[in-house]
DNA sequence: TTAATTTGTTAGTGATTGCTTACTTTCTTA
DNA sequence: TAAGAAAGTAAGCAATCACTAACAAATTAA
């Protein structure tokens, strides 16, 4: 009893997209592949006429929903603003794409132990690649000498680093959702704190 | 068969350490009684008159492995020092524990969308406190004058995040494992990020 | 309409898993 | 040394799970 529109690329995008949903709640091993046809509407035996085996079905989730590259596509366009402006702007861009991909990096933490090598790929996709690319553009302001001289990839990490672990608080762990008044002053607030510090300069007593 | 000088209490604690191990490698649902039991030198049965089941097993795992309350006692003996000095002892500290905790941080990643209730425990019986404690002290520095305004609370997640990132990424995701040198290295730099910022205030062209 | 493709149905297999029953052996301690 | 406590042995149950076989029905494309 197939269902009216529901042709062989529908089968397998609805597939994915429930795999993806279940493995983010109950983990790779907690997902049935029973279950995961339900959701996607198809009969178990579909789900590896398609995919194979379950594995594979994992793996090409991975694949599919991994992260998009638009935030090396940013800063390029970022270049041209101030350092406060451009930070802001790749800060903002860093958390939407996070809460794009929650599910994505649930899974991502989740099965990081037990599948390390999907799991690396997924990183160094996304975030170790982005960590490079930060990296690179404080370099080139070290040069022009609007900032200091530190490590600047560990500088990339320690920015990306706060803002990811506001998310994986928030977020993924309290199940917290974040409006953009919110998530606007954070993010302005982490880049104040990275470009000036919190130390008053202006004397005290 | 039981081994020398194993008694009912040891086994009890080698089970438990067992657990930990096994389940921050294959996951709660990827860690069989059968093995636990094994790699604790018992047999099966023992495991289940011990703990009645394996979810109680795990609640006793993560009851006990929990983080040593060390870091809140850390602030008060750090105030007399000067904020640059205090936050390098508490930013090492804080990544002292993580690396003595790594299993149960990767248990509390791995489990936490399948048991969140669990690991929310784990949570705010450590980072969240350590984030009010932090804040708190960062309050205290803000009204003598050394620090400039901003949230304490957003600040000091700012600052325990960016550890937290280095240390998920380095040590949880990449596997390394970081020498005191780097540690010592990384902690400065983060202090010095977040306490002067990366702007060059000295002019430049 | 015909032929190929895709999905459904039914039933099942073999392996694993958490957990139990019933009974024996070993250790501790009084 | 006697008794209770703790651990072992062996067998297995009931449920679940990934995956398959064989055939029927529905959909699509020619």
């Amino acid at each position: 009893m197939r269902k009216k529109g529901q042709d062989s690329i529908k089968t397998r995008e609805a597939l994915l997209k429930a795999a993806l949903e279940l493995i983010s709640r109950r983990g790779y091993l907690g997902a049935t592949t029973k279950e995961i046809a339900r959701k996607a509407g198809v009969t178990e035996i579909t789900l590896f006429r398609h995919f194979g085996s379950k594995e594979q079905l994992f793996e090409q989730l991975l694949k599919e929903y991994s992260f998009l590259p638009k935030l090396r596509d940013l800063i390029p366009k970022v270049k041209r603003l101030s350092a406060e402006e451009a930070l802001l702007g790749i800060g903002l861009a860093f958390l939407d794409t996070l809460k794009e991909r929650e599910r994505l990096v649930k899974i991502m933490l989740s099965e990081m132990n037990i599948y390390p090598d999907k799991v690396k790929v997924i990183y160094s996709r996304f975030i170790s690649e982005l960590i490079d690319v930060l990296g690179k553009y404080f370099s080139e302001l070290q040069k022009k000498g609007v900032l200091i001289k530190f490590d600047a990839l560990t500088g990339a990490r320690a920015f990306l680093g706060m803002i990811f672990s506001y998310f994986l608080s928030e977020v993924i762990l309290q199940g917290r959702m974040i409006n953009s008044r919110e998530q606007s002053r954070i993010v302005k607030t982490y880049v104040n704190i990275f470009l000036h510090g919190v130390v008053n300069r202006k004397g005290h007593g």
